[in-house]
DNA sequence: AAAAAAC
């Protein structure tokens, strides 16, 4: 089997992933180092989990070693669609590189400038960015592309899902045709073939393996729920939702809850803290400080639950967490694979959970169809009779609570949260009346008034996982961080009609 | 229909 030290590496980047404690690399690895390590182009078909990153910036590293970067003319390019994933890119390179002297730069956007400026200024030798702040940059006439010998293009379909295809071409034509283009995208949409047959020449051709599907080591479920009244759906998602945790129990050490908008993650991510669970949200409305705040938070194991737009969906390098659940049914049948993905990673066993309401139902069959699989329909804790003992101990003394109105507290302006969520402002002041009229409601209201702080799942072993991000971060990785399992290289688990080859995508 | 990304 092939090992790095087999590659012909930069002796010092093998070291630096020796010191990672990596030996064997993944299949893209193994297929995608040794003809860029060549100069050719490569078009390599990955999804993240892959070891992709590690494909593009070990052999980077061992290009670049030698040579040195002029003021404004950067070596080498990266370009990410999302300002975290570029973040993440920008620190693989850190621990790639720790023994050889390169220079870095990050340009993405919301945040200033000036440090990016003076860092161009000086010389890089690799620039990672985004698109939009890249052209930024560009047309203030700060950065001459003409000497980027080494581009890449990470994640290139989603790059065309978030229309960026137009700047990816002009930054291309920036940069000097002699090139070598490093490029990567999970599928092959049919603009994506012709960006690579325009930019790409004989590209080596590195498609990931089939392997072991995601679906295997995730265990899926879907609860349907039909709201009591069509005015009181969000709510009652938000309640069917901490049920659902609940009933996890401390299985539940991390999890993210995605949401399909903005708003919505807010909402949730409100609602959540406000009955007591460590939660914080990320999307792309928040600032960018806050955005890397709450991530590298989630990270290092001090959130528990991360609240998330598609921001977080695909791509993003966060320790494996034991639960995933879909607040919304993804409208995009693919979007649900990939958040998914979050969890069940490197082998490890993960749950995903998600609330199908009436309206989501098509796009609910859309994603068995692409899974070519039923996503088992589980029990509502909140309508089952078997759940309420659960539920008596998740919210002590109900009753006394239920009676009494927590309106006046509320009326204090001061306390009226940042963001408005006027959903969950009716959960604030539940009606006990209609509680008890309504089948549904009775638990839910329950729940409701008793927002009792629960216990954050014990810390100790997500400490752990803090220390390990420092010690190098890894690819799209599959860290050995699990037990006895062995773990090969990078590599992570495959959705499996990922690994399908495009001929055979193309006939599904 | 929404999310992401530039000011």
């Amino acid at each position: 089997m092939t090992k790095f030290s087999d590659l012909n590496l930069n002796p010092k980047v093998l070291k630096a992933v020796e010191d990672a404690g990596y030996e064997t690399p993944t299949p893209i690895q193994a297929a995608a180092i040794p003809p860029a390590l060549e100069g050719r182009d490569v078009l390599g078909i990955a999804q993240t989990g892959t070891g992709k990153t590690a494909s593009f910036t070990l052999p980077m590293l061992s290009l670049l070693s030698r040579g040195r970067a002029r003021a404004r003319m950067p070596r080498s390019l990266v370009l990410c669609p999302t300002r975290e994933l570029a973040a993440q890119v920008a620190e693989n390179f850190d621990t790639y590189s720790k023994y050889l002297k390169l220079t870095k730069a990050l340009l993405i956007g919301g945040v200033s400038f000036k440090e990016q400026d003076k860092l161009i200024d000086k010389g890089v030798d690799v620039l990672i960015a985004t698109p939009g702040r890249l052209l930024d940059h560009f047309e203030r006439g700060k950065l001459l592309l003409t000497g980027v010998q080494i581009m890449v293009v990470d994640e290139a379909d989603r790059m065309l899902d978030m229309g960026f295809i137009p700047d990816i071409e002009r930054i291309f034509s920036l940069t000097p045709f002699t090139r070598q283009t490093l490029f990567f995208s999970a599928t092959m949409a049919p603009e994506i073939e012709r960006i690579t047959n325009t930019f790409l020449s004989a590209p080596e051709r590195v498609e990931v393996a089939r392997q072991a599907t995601a679906s295997e080591t995730i265990e899926q479920g879907v609860v349907m729920l039909k709201a009591s009244r069509r005015d009181r759906e969000a709510s009652e998602k938000r309640n069917l939702l901490r049920a659902l945790i609940e009933r996890e129990g401390d299985k539940c050490t991390n999890a993210i809850v995605f949401c399909n908008r903005k708003v919505d993650v807010d909402i949730v991510a409100k609602s959540l803290t406000k009955y007591g669970y460590d939660a914080a949200p990320i999307h792309g409305d928040l600032d960018q400080s806050q955005r890397t705040r709450t991530l590298d938070g989630f990270r290092a194991g001090d959130l528990r639950f991360l609240i998330a737009s598609d921001v977080a969906a695909r791509g993003l390098d966060v320790p494996a967490v034991s639960h995933v659940f879909n607040f919304d049914v993804p409208s995009h049948a693919e979007d649900y694979v990939h958040r998914i993905g979050r969890t069940g990673r490197a082998g490890r066993d993960g749950k995903a959970l998600m609330i199908c309401i009436p309206r989501d139902e098509k796009n609910l069959a859309a994603i068995e169809d692409l899974l070519q699989k039923a996503i088992p329909r589980v029990d509502n804790p909140l309508q089952s009779g078997t759940a309420p003992e659960a539920e008596a101990e998740a919210a002590p003394a109900p009753e006394k609570k239920a009676a009494k109105p927590r309106v006046s507290r509320r009326s204090k302006k001061s306390e009226e949260p940042k963001t408005d969520a006027p959903a969950a402002k009716a959960e604030e002041t539940p009606k006990p009346q209609e509680a008890a009229e309504a089948p549904v409601a009775a638990p839910v209201a329950a729940q409701e008034a008793a927002p009792e702080p629960q216990q954050p799942a014990p810390k100790p072993e997500r400490k752990e996982r803090s220390s390990r991000r420092g010690g190098g971060g890894g690819s799209d990785r599959g860290r050995q961080d699990h037990g006895g399992g062995k773990v090969t290289g990078m590599g992570d688990h495959l959705p499996g009609f990922i690994a399908l080859s495009f001929d055979e995508r193309r006939t599904r």
